[in-house]
DNA sequence: TCCACTAAAACTAATATAGTTACAGCCAGA
DNA sequence: TCTGGCTGTAACTATATTAGTTTTAGTGGA
């Protein structure tokens, strides 16, 4: 199958994130459910993610009056990687289900044989991953994003958007 | 989530084949039952997963007496990258499930600017998969294979294995 | 102390992968 | 031409994973 959509979630947050810092004068922090409507989806799918990359500290979570999240160091500096790395704990093939025969010539020597190859296409995937950044994700949505700077800032800046 | 393991077993059927065909002397033809013998799964999987590897050309099939299945061409020129674009039809990177808030400025924006950066990552894995082949596979899968020619050959030449 | 919010567990729903059963269809060879 | 061994495919089940929902407890700034 493919890298699930938790990852382009965590992309989506943490764009929008780094978008409030941006241009946000006040408090920079937003709520689990300002996310998820931005995302369109729920506040606690939204928590899980934003959980586990705060593990990672790329967010920071605050509590009481105004609390929310907010995001954790410098947009230009957040790799793509460091995103795919903080949600993705699983290599990205597959092997077996079932472990192969090994009284089968093929079914005893395929499973080390077949992890340099994909060790090394994951990397040479992850390698790619580590030349953009937040920052540059950001610059690029806000390019297809047919709105003005005053209407998106104003959309940004309601805590509890509807 | 991952590239799933019909990959894996894509791969692990054609080196199976690909060994057949270098040492078997008669038939080269063998039985979905006697490759599910070797995977460790069900025929019937099997027969799924060799009917889109004959679609691309990499196996064929025979029917009658001495039916089965064997590869088609050369194992040095069918490269991992070919046994991934038969098999995974979906893109590498999912997207949003439910597609998000075009009144946010991150929401409008983030797929089309996702895009170029997802594709040149799944680009730059296909790059490394295309550098290798099934008879690169084989040769390592002998190697870790502690079995000596003759006992794997008498395997292999068994067409209906236990 | 209040209250808006998070944390986490427990559940449901939807989807995808894989395993199983069953049966019709095909064809090489006798 | 008939037979037997195998494929092709549909229908069903089992299992796992992702995502959505509900509920309750916990946190800490003002």
């Amino acid at each position: 199958m493919a890298v699930v959509s938790r990852y382009t979630i965590s992309l989506h947050v943490l764009a929008l994130l780094a978008y409030v810092a941006e241009r946000s004068s006040a408090n920079n922090h937003r709520t689990s459910e300002f996310i998820a409507n931005s995302v369109n989806t729920n506040p606690v799918f939204i928590r899980r993610i934003l959980s586990v990359l705060s593990k990672a500290g790329l967010v920071s979570v605050r509590y009481g009056t105004g609390a929310g999240w907010r995001i954790a160091g410098n947009p230009e500096e957040i790799t793509f990687l460091q995103v795919y790395e903080a949600v993705e704990e699983k290599p990205l093939f597959e092997y077996h289900h079932s472990t192969p025969n090994a009284r089968c010539p093929i079914g005893a020597g395929i499973q080390p044989a077949l992890k340099p190859y994909y060790d090394e296409a994951e990397q040479a995937m992850k390698a790619n991953l580590a030349k953009s950044t937040i920052a540059d994700l950001l610059k690029d949505t806000m390019l297809f994003s047919n709105m003005s700077i005053e209407e998106a800032d104003r959309v940004i800046s309601v805590r509890a958007d509807s």
